[in-house]
DNA sequence: TTGACAAATCGTAACTACTACTATTAAGGT
DNA sequence: ACCTTAATAGTAGTAGTTACGATTTGTCAA
């Protein structure tokens, strides 16, 4: 959460899980699945799929975005990735597992990670707890960031 | 929030706030605006565009889905409809303004609301309030609804 | 190590949501 | 009723995402 690339024993114990999963999952460790989840995580600009695809596709000429877009998917359905709420624009994807918040600015479109224990403690209501299976849990804020402001 | 379509007085008074506003911004008050206004508060299914379109059109066969797109995001402009959050899909919107929040079917894609007090009197990070400008705060969920668990 | 199988990939095309453009229409003030 | 100009219909264009067939390549087992 506070540094922009990880050590790397961190990183290395990310990658093991990373493999782990798949693994487990019955999928494939292939060199771009590698890849995108590396830079996925090794970053910390919430990349849609076509920045991943600009970054990774310097080391892999030949990769498509399409694959970006089928293993970021694929990162999410494992748990390995979230998809950050967004209102209409491009995904954007965080390999952040950590518990936190985003805040998007709505003139540069930047996002930025914040902790709120005060939500996380939250207790959602009756109805919705009794009613439904609820898998995720977001607070989501816009406006406009320091820079734009 | 608690019935479908409106009560009658409730409605007029909705519309008298809808022409009111449009004038202050000096839009002009067109029929097809009317009719999208009309739809997005007499519904609860927190349509896209394309559901609103398809539903308007049955009264003015000649409107264009652009008309609908950008009267839905005049609204939005006006304070008078929100974007609900989502991940990627159509956007969705609601022309309740009414502080409530959302819970979304990973399945069927159905929206439900909630009320959530504990969350609406939620104090966010200093380090937010502080340096960055929030304009909308919204708690969103998601999940399997009962229908589809 | 090699070979076979099936999953994953590339390249491309199709699809959907949304936006942009132009000629035409019509809201709202005079 | 007229005039100005915002708003609209119709259509074309763009961006994000998904689908598909041919090919490649992990993975496992001999």
């Amino acid at each position: 959460m506070k540094v922009c690339v990880k050590k790397k024993a961190e990183l290395d114990s990310t990658m093991a899980r990373f493999r782990a999963k798949c693994r487990q999952a019955g999928l494939r460790i292939t060199p771009q699945r590698v890849a995108v989840y590396e830079h996925l995580v090794g970053s910390k600009e919430h990349p849609s799929a076509t920045m991943v695809f600009e970054q990774v596709r310097r080391r892999f000429p030949d990769m498509s975005l399409d694959t970006v877009n089928r293993t970021l998917a694929t990162l999410a359905e494992l748990g390995l990735a979230t998809v950050i709420p967004g209102s209409g624009d491009a995904r954007r994807f965080d390999g952040d597992l950590e518990n936190h918040q985003h805040f998007r600015c709505l003139r540069c479109g930047k996002i930025i990670d914040f902790e709120c224990p005060e939500f996380e403690n939250i207790r959602l209501p009756r109805k919705i707890r009794e009613k439904y299976k609820v898998l995720t849990k977001a607070l989501y804020l816009q406006g406009i960031c320091d820079r734009c402001g």
